[in-house]
RNA sequence: CGGAGUGUAGUGUAACGGUAACAUCCACGAUUCGGGUUCGUGGGACUCAGGGUUCGAAUCCCUGCACUCCGACCA
């Protein structure tokens, strides 16, 4: 993509109304605009970071043998009386609308009924089992007081799977698989090193839940962490009991924050109960679908992959979900002949399936530079009438500052 | 939802109760050309909304709304 085809501008000052160095950074270079407090609207470039997030979850997903759908956000509340989640009392985070004609909606906020509900049309026999579905779908959460950047809003994306099996068993082993996929996604997504799972407070079908914790000082979330054995508990969870389950002393534990960027649970029958989603077994006995479900925030993870590695210049993205692989830079200069040449390679990179985000804007130098630096791609390619000069392209990577003057063939080969 | 704070050009900040300024931004012209160059000219705000006090309100008071922070909540 050509810079100047982009509509969105970059600012110089942090918004005054952030706090958070998500919000702030994001806003600054463009990549979302706030709408209301938690509500923000992904523009063209941070839209191309949450696609490839979506990607790698996508592949994931798959991999896990989950088929995608896309459920509605306007929701029956009929469904949800019969699970007792409709009254404000019990969930007081409800966005609700109506009809015309009076009758009350709900924008959902999750969709365990709803999903339940639509699987009893298509599961009635053991043979139907298993079945895990999932969407990327935008969720609906009034929060009493939405906070931290894109961290926590009112209206946001969230992966959610569904697994339905036929007992205890085989959801154990699905929930295990699962949890694989999630690890392989923070992997990919450059969260992995400080990313626990964690235990968590688990409902009444099983003890815990668990939770993907990632380590961050702008986390709300507290937890416990055993750095030898990789994973971490809940503060909400901790106590003598779960120390003794989980096998871990106290003093091995250290207290850190942490933001929450996936969880998964064990539902059992909590819904296909009342919702009435049952299958026939090989005994022609009717049982109850056995249910799982596993939540990921898209935007969250896109909020906590800034709050990781952003510095004192701007974002610095990870080659897997960067909206472009690098940042070609053409500096004016006295002729005709570093433009010529940027628009050769913005070319010729582009047809060999690199992204290249081509800054092709008459700007100084500093301002260019200062730019790139804030907007984050992993690398800095530039073109000038000093690369000219030397024959060779100054090539530098965003993480590190490390710069090096590359041939066109080494360029091409460092970036495939 | 309890508590606290803040609302002024697109953005970020000024302005004693005396009639909105600076920077950035945008346009034009020069200048410069490897870290947001420099200079000139011009543009852009009924100061969140509504009420009140006053000769006079961005400024003081009230109400509402919005935003931020702390707390509660986050199934």
């Amino acid at each position: 993509m050509r810079q100047s085809q982009l509509f969105t501008k970059t600012r110089r000052e942090d918004p005054k109304d952030e706090v958070a160095k998500n919000a702030k950074l994001l806003i600054r270079a463009g990549y979302i605009n706030k709408e209301l407090a938690g509500v923000y609207s992904y523009l063209p470039l941070g839209l191309r970071v949450l696609n490839k997030i979506n990607n790698i979850i996508r592949e994931e997903m798959e991999t896990l043998g989950a088929v995608e759908l896309a459920m509605t956000a306007l929701q029956n509340p009929e469904l949800y009386e019969k699970t007792n989640r409709w009254e404000d009392a019990v969930v007081d985070n409800w966005f609700k609308t109506q009809l015309k004609s009076g009758t009350e909606l709900g924008l959902g906020f999750t969709h365990e009924e709803m999903i339940t509900e639509l699987m009893k049309s298509h599961i009635s026999s053991y043979k139907d089992l298993p079945v895990y579905a999932y969407q990327i779908q935008t969720k609906f959460r009034n929060e009493a007081r939405a906070k931290s950047g894109i961290m926590r809003g009112r209206e946001f994306l969230m992966k959610d799977l569904y697994s339905f099996n036929d007992s205890e068993v085989s959801l154990n082993d699905f929930y295990d698989q699962a949890k694989g996929a999630y690890e392989r996604i923070f992997e990919r997504v450059g969260l992995g090193d400080i990313t626990y799972i964690t235990f968590a407070s688990g409902g009444t079908f099983s003890k815990f839940s668990h939770e993907f914790q990632t380590l961050s000082d702008a986390g709300e979330d507290t937890i416990y962490v055993s750095e030898e054995k990789k994973f971490a508990i809940n503060k909400e969870v901790l106590d003598e009991e779960t120390l003794a389950e989980v096998g871990i002393a106290r003093e091995d534990l250290v207290e850190k924050k942490a933001i929450e960027v996936g969880n998964i649970f064990k539902l059992g029958d909590k819904f296909s109960a009342p919702l009435g989603l049952s299958f026939t077994d090989e005994n022609g006995a009717k049982r109850p679908v056995i249910m799982g479900s596993y939540g990921i925030g898209p935007g969250r993870i896109m909020g906590t992959v800034v709050e990781t590695f952003a510095d004192e210049k701007g974002i610095v993205w990870p080659k897997s979900i960067a909206p472009f692989d690098v940042h070609l830079v053409w500096l004016p200069g006295d002729g005709e002949l570093a433009a010529e040449l940027a628009d050769k390679l913005y070319d010729s990179l582009t047809e060999s399936g690199i992204e290249v985000f081509y800054d092709d804007r008459s700007a100084s130098a500093g301002e260019k530079f200062a730019n790139a630096d804030l907007l984050g791609m992993p690398y800095r390619l530039i073109v000038s009438d000093k690369t000219l000069g030397e024959g060779k392209f100054e090539l530098m990577e965003r993480a590190t500052g490390e710069t090096r003057w590359v041939s066109e063939e080494e360029l091409f080969d460092l970036l495939k």
